[in-house]
RNA sequence: GGGCGAUUAGCUCAGUUGGUUAGAGCGCUACGUUGACAUCGUAGAGGUCGAUGGUUCGAGUCCAUUAUCGCCCACCA
């Protein structure tokens, strides 16, 4: 196959892929008995979701762990799949439901909402998907799910009746977070504190039977008054003593209200306007007036309170958000306009204090963004401490280990101070929370549906309904590492890839998802041994990626960089190796659009360096390297590169291993840019030049031994365009390879570290090195042929540069070069300096001399301090005693050497 | 209020267990199109490693304090 000259990803990325698939795809082969499985799910993104520059980044790294492991010989599974993300596909549903008809779910119903659901679900819900197939996700298509799909609705049954029967659910009225936009109750995992300025508002409460006398106290939230049953203050304020157990006269509330106590929460009781002022240490000294209000119907805190001291609870909100008859003359007022009529007829009244701006922490809810209000409502709840045992003990006795370590201890902190997670969401698009009543409102939790009529299996009366609610999104999610294969059902994928090995995430939804799937893990897949159970070994948290400015990148502040369009600009292959070789494991990484332009000259180099071999393979004869004739006419530069080879190749096995992918991509990039194109090939080319070269066959050997295996390194980085490299390298050797995504991955026979060669390179490369500038010493436009006599007093280093002799004029460009065991400096000559060879050149008459005294001074300048600082040392009589020994004579030899250097320098200097 | 991360070249970042003259990419300067690649090559300039103190023969690296920025957790109304 002709390969263009422009690396132009475009034009073969899909027709890769769609090879790829036509050979069996991603989905693993059934191996002998003895195969190793290596299991990656997908984290999976809301099927509201487009894909955004932290998927890419961890579909690469993924992308990469799962190819690398195929190529090694595991049976490598990548599941993939979409989460249907309750809330926020609802929202969208409705918002869209809304923009075009003017309807609202309810003037659908149930039924017909979520047919539309379903509808926007079968269109859009793929597309994130697809987007990922464009980064060349390896994922085992035929294995997508989905967290709504029937398999994963008999694993929520299953493991929501499980733990009924364990007494872990319970049902009850509770302090919830209510999102008065969404309608529904959310997780405190599922809100986020804004800081935001407000004011904080002084209010007076007289005090009854003592006219004149008020308790101020102060509050953000000053309408949360009406729905006030106590005033507590700290039992050491001495200011407050005195009233602790008399009542305050609650302004603007009518005589009664409807509340409940604590103990019985389903039956009103009426509620005085008279508070109690309560002493509780959770009051602060100093802050504020001392007192605070106490509003156990709408703040969690005072909910606490309330509850110490067996106050009453005033709820003050109708589900749509307005206030409800407790609030009197402002029933029906919604509760963003509340505030402010309080405030005047408080005012009005005289008991309004001071109103000062005030920063304060409001919470939000995650999805609806609008502002959370704490209240009492009869919610699902699942008892978390006996789930988080094990989910503790795994990190702690290695089982479970997170990369980068430090997010140990934040999984740790949530699970060991874990609340009761709140199940229950007010919705309709979720898995219905599988409970029926009977005709007395007893509830039961089935497996399999109960029809209306059906008798209930304990009180054996009538089934009359069941719960509208639906779970929390992430009470499917928490069994995605084993409901997608299968479970609760004992399948042949249950069985084989269950444990997974490997987890990566964002660093949001280490509480939300991944501590309740291990939790989920030791919980459900109990059919298995206790170290068997965990759903994953490893946890990897991937690196935040943020715009060129350090900010989060987020569709609101409009600075996201969409992954597609720089696929679409710079290819696959180029996104993945930027993003890559920018994100030093979890570290945050800030990206402009221009970043992706070194993964894409990196491809362009790659692209190019196999365009020259191929070009040299055609009809010309070839020698392996490493085979016993072939090794017998290798010369210094490929016994030089395929040491280089093994050494790259040993380094990248070992931080792929490890997953450590920056290391390898980096690793990679060196050896293809600098060792291979910039020395090797260049070296080679005078080989390349006639066919008739002797030395060619082993050459073209080796170009083609380092290409096969680049690629091949390469492949889990940039997959496209080694596979597309690989192929024609086959076409052109008359390999009948498979193709390189199942090939299996260099195992460096023949290969070894000759550490000769490495250093006889080196002195090699320095040499060239120096003379090359030298060389750059000539003015513009008039270069001409240059002349070079070598002095290299040691016969070692002289029988290297003898033997090397045409390398070193190649690469320096030197028409000529004479290597001798001393030389006379010609006249007019310019003379570089490396290690302890000198180079005279000469016929570079336009040489400015006087730059050329530079480099040697600058050069010689940089020697001195190396000695100097040798010296300080060795003169240190401390060092030389305490120091390794070994350090010790490392710096005697570097000093002989740098003297040698020196010497020559000075000697030169003065001559110019 | 607690915890974590960052601070190294103009910019974005590496620097593994403390040990040669602290590196890369981009950008910049000069030069160069020899048939893999100008999406390239050659050479060069550019850093008292946030600050202070300490441990050590030796600190970008370890310890303490501190400054600035960012993130997470937390019921100060």
């Amino acid at each position: 196959m002709e390969l263009s000259t422009r690396y132009t990803p475009a034009e073969f990325e899909a027709g890769i892929y769609t090879e790829w698939l036509a050979t069996g795809g991603f989905s693993p082969k059934v191996a002998p008995p003895a195969e190793k499985t290596y299991t990656i799910m997908i984290p999976p993104p809301n099927v509201t979701g487009v894909l955004h520059m932290g998927h890419a980044l961890n579909g690469t790294i993924q992308d990469i762990v799962i190819r690398h492991r195929r190529m090694n010989g595991f049976t490598a599974l990548w599941v993939p799949g979409t989460d249907h993300a309750g809330i926020a596909t609802q929202a969208v549903v409705e918002k869209q439901l809304f923009e075009k008809e003017k309807k609202t779910r309810n003037d659908l119903g149930r039924d017909a909402f979520l047919a539309r659901v379903w509808e926007w679900k079968e269109q859009h819900g793929s597309y994130i998907l697809e987007q990922f197939r464009r980064l060349g996700s390896s994922c085992d298509w035929s294995r997508t799910r989905f967290t709504m799909e029937p398999m994963m609705t008999a694993a929520v049954r299953e493991s929501f009746v499980r733990l009924w029967e364990k007494g872990l659910i319970y049902r009850g009225p509770r302090m919830v977070n209510w999102d008065f936009k969404l309608g529904t109750a959310v997780s405190d995992d599922e809100i986020e504190n804004e800081s935001r300025k407000d004011k904080l508002y002084e209010l007076r409460y007289p005090v009854k039977d003592s006219p004149g006398e008020f308790i101020t106290v102060a509050t953000t939230r000053p309408e949360t008054m009406l729905g006030d049953t106590g005033v507590a203050v700290n039992p050491k304020d001495e200011r407050y003593g005195h009233l602790v157990g008399k009542s305050l006269l609650l302004p603007l509330v009518r005589e009664r209200r409807d509340g409940y106590h604590f103990d019985d929460l389903v039956n009103p009781i009426a509620v005085s306007a008279e508070i109690p002022v309560i002493a509780d240490e959770s009051v602060e000294l100093g802050f504020g007036t001392g007192a605070v209000k106490v509003t156990p119907g709408h703040d969690p805190a005072d909910y606490e309170r309330g509850k110490r001291h067996g106050l009453l609870i005033v709820s003050l909100y109708e589900k749509d958000g307005r206030l409800n008859a407790n609030a009197g003359e402002f029933a029906g007022i919604a509760r963003e306009k509340a505030r402010e009529a309080i405030c005047k007829r408080l005012d009005e009244l005289g008991l309004l204090g001071k109103v000062e701006d005030y920063v304060h922490n409001v919470p939000i809810s995650d999805r609806s963004k609008s502002v959370i209000e704490p209240i009492v409502s009869e919610q699902w709840f699942v008892k978390m401490e006996p789930l988080a045992k094990p989910a503790i003990a795994a990190v702690k006795n290695g089982s479970l280990k997170f990369r980068p370590e430090r997010w140990t201890k934040v999984y740790l902190d949530w699970l060991e101070n874990v609340h009761d997670w709140c199940i229950s969401r007010q919705l309709w698009w979720g898995h219905q929370i599988p409970v029926w009543y009977d005709e007395d409102n007893v509830p039961v939790a089935s497996r399999t549906d109960l029809a209306i009529g059906s008798m209930h299996p304990v009180t054996k009366k009538p089934i009359v309904r069941q719960d509208p609610d639906v779970l929390d999104t992430w009470a499917s999610s928490w069994l995605w590492p084993f409901a997608t294969l299968g479970w609760p059902e004992k399948t042949p994928d249950l069985a084989r890839f269950y444990p997974t090995q490997f987890l990566s995430t964002a660093r949001e939804i280490i509480y939300l998802w991944v501590a309740r799937m291990v939790m989920a893990g030791y919980e459900f897949m109990d059919h298995l041994p206790m170290e068997q159970r965990i759903p994953f070994t490893t946890c990897n948290v991937h690196a935040t990626v943020l715009d060129g400015k350090g900010r989060r990148m987020s569709k609101s502040a409009g600075n996201g960089i969409d992954p597609i369009e720089m696929i679409d600009k710079y290819g696959a292959d180029a996104v993945r190796y930027s993003l890559i070789l920018l994100t030093k494991e979890g570290q945050d990484v800030k990206l402009s659009p221009d970043r992706f332009d070194q993964g894409y000259r990196f491809s362009n180099k790659v692209w190019n360096a196999a365009r020259f071999v191929l070009l040299n393979m055609s009809g010309a004869q070839i020698v392996d390297p490493t085979s016993k004739e072939g090794r017998a006419q290798t010369r210094l530069e490929d016994r030089w590169i395929l040491s280089r080879l093994a050494r790259v190749r040993t380094e990248v096995s070992a931080k792929l291993d490890a997953y450590l992918f920056n290391d390898a991509a980096t690793a990679l990039y060196q050896f293809v840019w600098n060792d291979f194109c910039d020395w090797y090939v260049e070296i080679v080319k005078g080989r390349m030049s006639s066919k008739e070269d002797p030395s060619g066959p082993v050459a073209r050997g080796t170009l083609a031994r380092v290409l096969s295996d680049s690629l091949a390194l390469l492949h889990p980085f940039t997959p496209y365009v080694t596979e597309v490299l690989w192929k024609s390298l086959n076409e052109t050797l008359s390999r009948k390879l498979p193709m390189l995504m199942n090939h299996v991955w260099p195992d460096g026979a023949g290969l070894e570290i000759d550490a000769r060669a490495e250093s006889e390179m080196q002195s090699i490369q320095d040499l060239v090195h120096a003379v090359r500038q030298v060389r750059n010493l000539t003015s513009a436009g008039e270069r001409q042929p240059l002349v070079a006599k070598i002095a290299a007093p040691v016969k070692a280093e002289r029988d290297v540069l003898l033997a090397h002799a045409a390398t070193v004029k190649a690469l320096a460009a030197l028409e000529t070069c004479e290597i001798a065991e001393k030389t006379a400096r010609p006249k007019n000559s310019a003379v570089a300096v490396a290690g302890g060879i000198e180079v005279f050149v000469t016929l570079a008459e336009n040489v400015d001399l006087g730059k050329l005294k530079d480099v040697l001074a600058r050069r010689a300048d940089k020697v001195r301090q190396g000695i100097a600082g040798i010296d300080a040392k060795l003169g240190n009589a401390a060092f030389v005693e305490r120091a390794d020994p070994e350090v010790v004579e490392g710096e005697k030899v570097r000093r002989a050497e740098l003297v040698v250097e020196l010497q020559l320098l000075e000697r030169n200097l003065s001559d110019a």
